[in-house]
DNA sequence: CGTAACCTTGACGTACACGTAAAGGAAGGG
DNA sequence: CCCTTCCTTTACGTGTACGTCAAGGTTACG
């Protein structure tokens, strides 16, 4: 039996950034593998760092990615392309960051941010307009419940007058 | 120019019932006449009755139900397949009602009428799921917006910095 | 009765989001 | 060193939800 995981088991334990492997990533995100390669094919992922011999070796900041990029789809409904543009925005963040102290021109970190900031007051947008849309779903599904409820004690009742 | 909506125009206006061909649904609902087709023949849609010409001829009910569809694929993002399982159940419920005065036995009604419940009640519970979650993710959005802000910020104070 | 607008049933095509082999290289235990 | 497990890329397949013709019938106005 051939253990790989918890890289040499107690061989290398201390500082070890807690890199993962697709495998790993793919449990714990209950993605498959393949997801995750499309993800990155896709432009969803960036490219991570890899092993020598070529395995992918994620952070945990990807792993969170991929839990976000789960939300976006399955609660908003976005597509992956739409999605691809959030992140992209989200990218840009990351860019700010790191060209903090360097020599790019005030102006234009200034409107990365300004555009990231409108891309997530959008989706704020978005989420408003669904959970109004679904309050509104779930109090007619309350009435629909309280119908079935009717019936239900009408048929009761007509039960009591068959039996007497 | 060959009008024919709104049929006969002031020939036979009192009663008619307001039956809706298919082109006028797909105008309402906002969906394609292929759409309509197509719930159709995944039992999305009771066939609805037609015209001597063979002509679809849609109620304001059939209405209401592609309305809905669309609100279960859009907002909670269940697939065809899982839309047409709660119609089918919703469809219980107007055969209850037909049946209410027949033979049909009373346990059996109650039966369906209970199942019937039972599928409205998780959709509730899928809503309840949703809605929290989206809540969770909003929060989140919001953490991001100040984040953003406070760069912002810190970008102005810079800027005042570099020019003083 | 022509003709324009609307409809009918096929039948094939498409976009999205992956699934599923196939063939083979790499890592580690025994 | 071998064998198992995990990974790699390449490529074709699948399910969902429709879109898009094509060929032709129906309805109503002029």
């Amino acid at each position: 039996m051939g253990h790989k995981r918890q890289a040499s088991a107690s061989d290398t334990p201390p500082p070890e950034q807690a890199y993962l492997q697709i495998g790993e990533v793919a449990d714990r995100t209950g993605v498959t593998q393949r997801t995750l390669r499309f993800y990155e094919e896709k432009g969803l992922l960036k490219p991570p760092s890899r092993l020598e011999g070529g395995f992918r070796l994620y952070s945990e900041d990807d792993v969170r990615r991929v839990e976000q990029i789960k939300q976006l789809q399955t609660l908003l409904g976005f597509t992956l392309a739409e999605i691809k543009e959030m992140v992209d925005s989200h990218e840009v963040r990351m860019q700010v960051k790191a060209s903090y102290r360097k020599g790019a021109e005030i102006s234009e970190r200034r409107a990365k941010l300004l555009k990231a900031k409108e891309m997530t007051l959008k989706q704020i947008a978005v989420i408003d307009q669904k959970l109004a849309a679904m309050h509104e779903m779930k109090a007619e599904l309350a009435r629909k419940i309280d119908q079935y409820d009717a019936w239900l004690q009408n048929l009761e009742e007509q039960s009591r007058a068959g039996s007497r």
